[in-house]
DNA sequence: TACTTTTCAATTGTCGACAATTAATCATGG
DNA sequence: CCATGATTAATTGTCGACAATTGAAAAGTA
């Protein structure tokens, strides 16, 4: 993966921070205040306030004048409206790839496929990597939309709120095996050019993506309710 | 509409600035600089850069390390992939809001129609207002939508890059009175909780206003072609 | 004259200090 | 003992100055 070059301290305490958000170092819902992570990562407020600015305008953290910012911390109802998100604006980009790509670039999904089904053999039963690998496959549909705003409001915006919430309610049961399935479904679909059926799939897969997280949210509030 | 409260510099400048960047003050692909903006607010450039960090944010201006910003300018293709991304984003938001607008909320839908038609009759010919109005009437629709993050993404940062180029390619011929008419199909939809035919219209009456600003697009060309 | 190199002015990035606001602590009175 | 109000410590907002980088103008050479 690319990693973009880093010109300014601002944007290298940025990258920094969004990391410790993501991997869940900093705790969805603690509070972050400027002197402490100025000492932290060793920059004096005005850049470190600059990273946090561009953290809330990816909806990493959340600002409020006076009192202080805090990592966000998304309800089960913002998640699903989340993945409502994601069905209608990937379902787009899954049409839009259809027309779009290049025979290397659908290539390149197949690569990514591969890679990915290796990795789910090798690690049977361990979501980290089968998620992050679908994050993937992801990605590189909504590059091959060659719609620069979808991929500015997908990759840059959305895609890191996933990735918070990813270890937390990831795929279980059969779910890995059969997105397995419905990727290579897709890339069939875009393949023969056939844009209305990769976005149906995309729609479905997103959507069943969706009602998985739902179920497995829903069975850690009976777990919890029998315990007490 | 609520002003929302301005409690910090930065915060009144990045507003000020917003309006005059849709406003067409700051000319799209304009270059602005850090003292001048300093000096005709009268404040440092502390919260400046705050400001312009929300700027860029919402997409309204571009910036690039050691080098400088400038006001945003789309081409015709990112214009058409708004547009691309409305029809996407606001079908989803009308059928939504048909599943979940309270009656209350459906009378305001009304009410803002009312007041769009009389202005139309008052004033007909003058682009300036319906527009405004047109967006007005989607505003309220995704704010029916009850989906929080649908309502950021289209309400925080699309709708201003869709006022920015709202007066260049604004409707024209016979096209106000038919979005009239498509405004009241789309209200009926909702009010009937019919979600399935709220959500397909919308995305005509999208699909539509894009067609007229790529036709509007073309004919400048032509003209300006013909001149030389 | 054309091209390269050097210099320099302007702009952006960074820092530390001070002012304004907030939230928690503590004292006071009922 | 609880509630209310003042005090204070901590955090955020703002400012002006200095350092680093850039792009262009100026000087020098082939």
């Amino acid at each position: 993966m690319a990693v973009p070059e880093v010109r300014t301290l601002a944007e290298r305490v940025f990258h920094q921070l969004q990391d410790a958000i993501v991997r869940g170092e900093l705790a969805p819902g603690s509070k972050i205040t400027e002197p402490g992570l100025s000492k932290t990562y060793g920059i004096s407020r005005g850049p470190l306030r600059e990273a946090m600015r561009r953290l809330e305008a990816h909806r990493l953290i959340e600002r409020v004048p006076h009192v202080g910012a805090r990592v966000v911390q998304l309800s089960m109802k913002e998640l699903l409206e989340l993945f409502d998100l994601r069905e209608a604006l990937e379902s787009m980009a899954a049409r839009l790839a259809a027309e779009h790509m290049s025979p290397e670039e659908v290539q390149g999904l197949r690569d990514v496929l591969a890679l990915h089904e290796g990795q789910a053999d090798l690690k049977r039963g361990e979501a980290y990597y089968q998620r992050e690998g679908d994050l993937d496959f992801h990605y590189c549909i909504v590059q091959g939309s060659h719609n620069k705003m979808l991929m500015n409001l997908l990759c840059d915006d959305l895609y890191y709120l996933v990735r918070l919430y990813r270890t937390q309610f990831s795929a279980s049961g059969t779910r890995p095996q059969r997105a397995f399935v419905e990727h290579h479904r897709i890339v069939d679909a875009i393949e023969a050019g056939d844009a209305e059926l990769a976005e149906l799939l995309m729609r479905r897969h997103v959507s069943a993506s969706r009602a998985n997280v739902a179920d497995r949210y829903a069975a850690s509030l009976e777990q919890s309710a029998s315990k007490s």
